[in-house]
DNA sequence: CTTAAATACTTTTTT
DNA sequence: AGTATTTAAG
């Protein structure tokens, strides 16, 4: 095949096999390329069916796209390769297999806040207090023993103190709750395929042998169990290859270990390293920025990615007084670049440490009717409405799930009330059946009449469309749930704009499953519930719509935009507080600044405000990150936001400072100025206060009063 | 049992 | 400021 696109190192990457491959593939040097080529190559020169080929991408979109790309370089069909994620690979894997453990093979698949509530009733049934031991401490703690393959049985064995007990006991509780419900979380996925391997033997050969090549992009941010499912699958023929930039690791918080790249050859044996240096992404000036910032870091290995690119605009550097001010300027920013027609709304992103300093901007991109969309934040299918539907859709799928049922149970309102809930429950637990096989003899518990009608009638529902479950289209499925369960009524009923807002949500919903039948040959409900689980708003993203992009910096990794803006440059937010006196993590901030400025192709714009709001209420006085401080001055150029210049304006009008006047300082008290350097709001003022304490201040910061007699 | 009002809590990043 | 949870009134 045609391999004239690619340069020297590029080409040596893809042509190299027959020994593991490590690729330290820098910022923008091409390694989606370099994947794409090796993939089409390995199918086409060497002869590799496309089935026998394993790939690993960090998104969804990116696998999409991936294939894609192969396709486009072949002219055969490649739809039996398998690109996805490791949490798809394995669902895969496991809809296939995981009867061998015990489990139903159409289990379902919690997400956070679904496993959040199972831990929650686990704790309580330990009876503790979940004021003072908070379920999402205790998923944390449960999910970092996962990503080291610790069972909850070892998990107690190993606790040495009280915390770390009751995180094992909760543990327990917490799985076995899982699979009753026939459930797994997303660490789960990762966990059970490793489980078949090592109790059936023949299964892991099934799949070394079918997976003859395994490549594995982002390889900086694989945790423990991840490297595991690929050690298993390509220990034998060791015909691998990895891609990976440790500059770029931003989720060890995540149990990403970076060890795994580090220690690459160790692991597989003699390896074969390729270093793709040239970056074909940003300007001069953006490289030189990031690298200045990435090489205060003591724990890398020194190296540095070079462009024939020009060197292009400066960094502009904003300073703002505070956040809605910041949030102004980005737009009038937005503004100038695109009115000359030079770039379009879809060439800029606005990135953030925080989801939650979303809000502010996108209030202002709304006022001014600029299109955007972000990425990350409450997701679509984490909305309350849409979670309530895919609740009846799921408990249909998997009648033993019962953290769905217990969400509709008296989702709309049919006046089975907390005390009614309560006692199902408790019987459940007497009789070690799940909860709608309770429902289902709800003779057996002792409440009102009322509420057992009710129930009968739920009940009956629920049965029928479960036996309808493979006879009908998934389309025909929800229609039938929101219509025999009444949900638009539910919001008719309500009419206010949130209701609406909610009710458009689930019409949107229903178009999504509309397209998703359309385009999917074997659509069915078990595939589609799987798909909106693992589903993230990146994977969904379209970039070729004309609207301004807003995500945080861990969304970004992988992207690349012609205009980038970093907000909330500030000490305590970005690097975040806990971290700025924490070695490795301020290292990791300093990664992630790192990607977030390598995300920009011509512009990269860094703003910061000097008081924050937060909580809504306190106003927090920031300081300038250390990020935008280590900047080379050559490289760089300040803005100031069109408020502060103006505001500065009117005071050095209004205020000259002379020696001899008696000023008020919020701090210092009452003083008399002894001395004058410059005019107006820029000039240097020393004063004389109470007690004969001399200071040289600068009047646009020390917001002097003069104080008349 | 339901609804509305009061109050508590949030902000690190995500598959 | 916005959302989740708890409490009080109906």
């Amino acid at each position: 095949m045609n391999l004239d696109n690619l340069n020297n190192k590029q080409l040596e990457a893809v042509t190299s096999i027959g020994q593991p491959n490590l690729i330290f593939a820098g910022a923008g040097s091409g390694k989606t390329r370099v994947l794409t080529y090796k993939i089409a190559y390995l199918i086409k020169d060497v002869g590799l069916p496309p089935e026998n080929i394993l790939a690993v991408t960090f998104t969804n979109k990116a696998a999409q796209e991936m294939k894609l790309r192969v396709q486009e370089l072949l002219d055969f069909d490649i739809s039996s390769i398998s690109i996805g994620t490791f949490h798809s690979i394995s669902a895969q894997l496991l809809r296939k297999e995981i009867h061998h453990l015990g489990m139903l093979n159409n289990f379902i698949i919690y997400d956070q806040p679904d496993s959040i509530s199972v831990i929650k009733s686990s704790i309580k049934d330990l009876g503790l207090d979940i004021k003072q031991f908070e379920p999402k401490t205790f998923k944390n703690h449960i999910s970092q023993l996962k990503n080291k393959l610790i069972s909850y049985e070892q998990a107690e064995i190993l606790a040495d103190d009280f915390l770390s007990q009751k995180v094992a006991e909760v543990y327990k509780i917490y799985q076995n709750q899982l699979s009753e419900n026939s459930a797994l979380d997303f660490d789960d996925l990762l966990l059970k395929p490793l489980e078949l391997f090592k109790t059936m033997p023949n299964i892991l050969k099934k799949y070394q042998n079918k997976y003859n090549y395994v490549l594995v992009d982002e390889y900086q941010d694989t945790n423990k169990p991840q490297f595991e499912f690929i050690y298993s699958l390509a220990q034998n023929h060791r015909e691998i290859c990895v891609v990976g930039d440790d500059d770029q690791s931003i989720y060890g918080w995540r149990g990403a270990d970076i060890s795994n790249i580090l220690n690459f050859s160790d692991a597989f044996g003699e390896s074969k390293i390729f270093k793709l240096e040239q970056n074909y992404r940003s300007t001069q000036n953006i490289l030189d920025a990031a690298y200045f910032v990435i090489s205060k870091n003591s724990n890398r290995a020194d190296k540095k990615i070079w462009t024939q690119n020009k060197k292009g605009e400066p960094i502009y550097i904003v300073e703002n007084l505070n956040d809605s001010i910041e949030a102004d300027k980005i737009l009038s920013l937005i503004s100038e670049n695109t009115s000359k027609g030079e770039y379009d709304f879809n060439d800029i992103v606005i990135l953030y440490r925080t989801n939650a300093q979303s809000r502010i901007i996108e209030d202002r991109l709304r006022r001014q009717g600029i299109p955007y969309h972000i990425i990350g934040g409450v997701k679509f299918y984490e909305r309350k409405e849409i979670k309530d539907i895919l609740a009846y859709l799921r408990l249909i799928s998997n009648l033993s799930d019962n953290v769905s049922l217990l969400r509709i149970l008296n989702f709309p309102v049919r006046g089975i009330g907390k005390t009614s809930i309560e006692k199902i429950i408790k019987y459940s637990k007497e009789i070690g059946d799940s909860i709608f096989s309770v429902l289902n003899n709800i003779d057996n518990v002792n409440i009102g009449i009322s509420q057992k009608k009710t129930i009968k009638i739920f009940v009956d529902k629920i049965n029928e469309i479960h036996n309808t479950i493979d006879s009908i289209d998934v389309v025909d499925l929800v229609k039938k749930v929101i219509h025999e369960f009444k949900i638009k009524e539910h919001y008719d009923r309500q009419n206010t704009s949130d209701s609406n807002e909610r009710w458009q949500n689930i019409e949107e919903f229903i178009n999504g499953i509309i397209e998703y039948n359309d385009e999917k040959e074997e659509a069915n409900l078990v595939k589609f519930l799987e798909e909106v689980s693992l589903l993230t708003d990146i994977d969904k993203w379209n970039d070729e719509v004309k609207q301004v992009t807003l995500m945080t910096i861990h969304s970004s990794k992988g992207l690349e935009f012609p205009i980038v803006f970093i907000s909330g440059l500030e000490e305590g937010l970005f690097p975040i507080s806990q971290y700025l006196d924490q070695n490795d993590e301020l290292e990791e901030e300093r990664r992630l600044f790192y990607v977030g400025a390598t995300r920009a192709m011509e512009k990269l714009y860094l703003s910061y405000s000097k008081l924050r709001r937060r909580f809504g209420a306190e106003i927090m006085p920031m300081l300038v990150s250390r990020f935008i401080t280590e900047l080379p001055e050559e490289n760089i150029q300040y803005i100031k936001s069109d408020y502060e210049s103006r505001k500065m304006n009117i005071i050095s009008k209004d205020i000259s400072y002379k020696v001899g006047q008696l000023v008020q300082h919020s701090l210092f008290g009452k003083g008399k100025i002894v001395e004058v350097q410059g005019e107006g709001n820029e000039s240097k003022v020393s004063v004389i206060f109470h007690g004969n304490i001399r200071k040289k201040l600068i009047a646009k910061y020390a917001n002097l009063k003069i104080v008349y007699e």
